[in-house]
DNA sequence: TTAATAAATGAGAATGTGTATTATTCCTAT
DNA sequence: ATAGGAATAATACACATTCTCATTTATTAA
């Protein structure tokens, strides 16, 4: 039994994984896809996608179903919340702390057996925020 | 200046929030188009979807944005928290009081001008924990 | 009331995100 | 070196949602 399965570190999911970590964007399967692709010109698309639904999976990456049309990845694991931006979609994290206890509550006052939760936020972001910044 | 803008009340406007209402489910746009058919059998299925949207920016319904591929919708506007199984992707309604204090908190330690929150707590429902039920 | 104008609808095409298929390539273990 | 299994790249496919536009329906102004 493992959740944290021996999964093979190939090439491509090596470089998945590196260019992941060096952001702290939220960046969706597609932007992961174009940070890669500078390292390793012929990879698939696919195996993007493959390889992002694998890591979350295993608990190595988080996926984030958040609002939008896109779904997000995150090399941070541990419970943490995310805001998202009305305007131009871009999602950052929240600093304060998380609230596991959230869970019993919920498990308190419901049929499911809980499994965890995510708070999203929405709102403004600077940017978006003042337009003659942006105009500049 | 109007949030709840005057929209007119047209024949397929009134089903479907009145088919929304009836539910507890958090259906999505084609389950209601589903239920709205059986009393209007030749309304199109764009119409579902850009009167969902435009209700929902009115303030009229709930746009949910929860996991899973496609969108729900929900006639109970007030501040409340969801459920999603992960084996069947049903949503419920959590019953715990909800935290808008929460907005204040993730104002003060972001950038953001925050516009609200909503929490997806995840886990398995009763048919989906009890295999031998749903044999039955 | 009627004519003009505007808004909404229905049908279907188009878009975009994500998944499935499959032949080929790459590892790993004998 | 060889055989079996795993991963990849390319591409086809699925499907949720949005867009386009001709037609219908409602509103407004004579
Ligand atoms: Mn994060
Ligand atoms: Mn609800
Ligand atoms: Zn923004
Ligand atoms: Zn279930």
């Amino acid at each position: 039994m493992q959740t944290q399965s021996d999964i093979r570190l190939t090439p491509q999911r090596q470089v998945i994984l590196e260019e992941l970590a060096k952001v702290k964007t939220h960046p969706t399967a597609n932007e992961v896809y174009d940070m890669v692709r500078k390292r390793l010109p012929r990879i698939g698309l696919g195996t993007v996608y493959r390889n992002l639904e694998l890591m979350a999976d295993n608990g190595m990456i988080l996926k984030l179903e958040v609002g939008g049309s896109q779904k997000r990845f995150d090399a941070t694991t541990d419970l943490h919340y995310h805001i998202r931006c009305t305007g131009c979609g871009r999602v950052d994290d929240i600093q304060f702390s998380a609230m596991p206890q959230l869970d019993q509550l919920a498990a308190n006052s419901s049929d499911y057996q809980v499994l965890g939760h995510h708070i999203e936020f929405s709102g403004i972001c600077e940017s978006c925020d003042d337009p003659q910044e942006a105009k500049k």
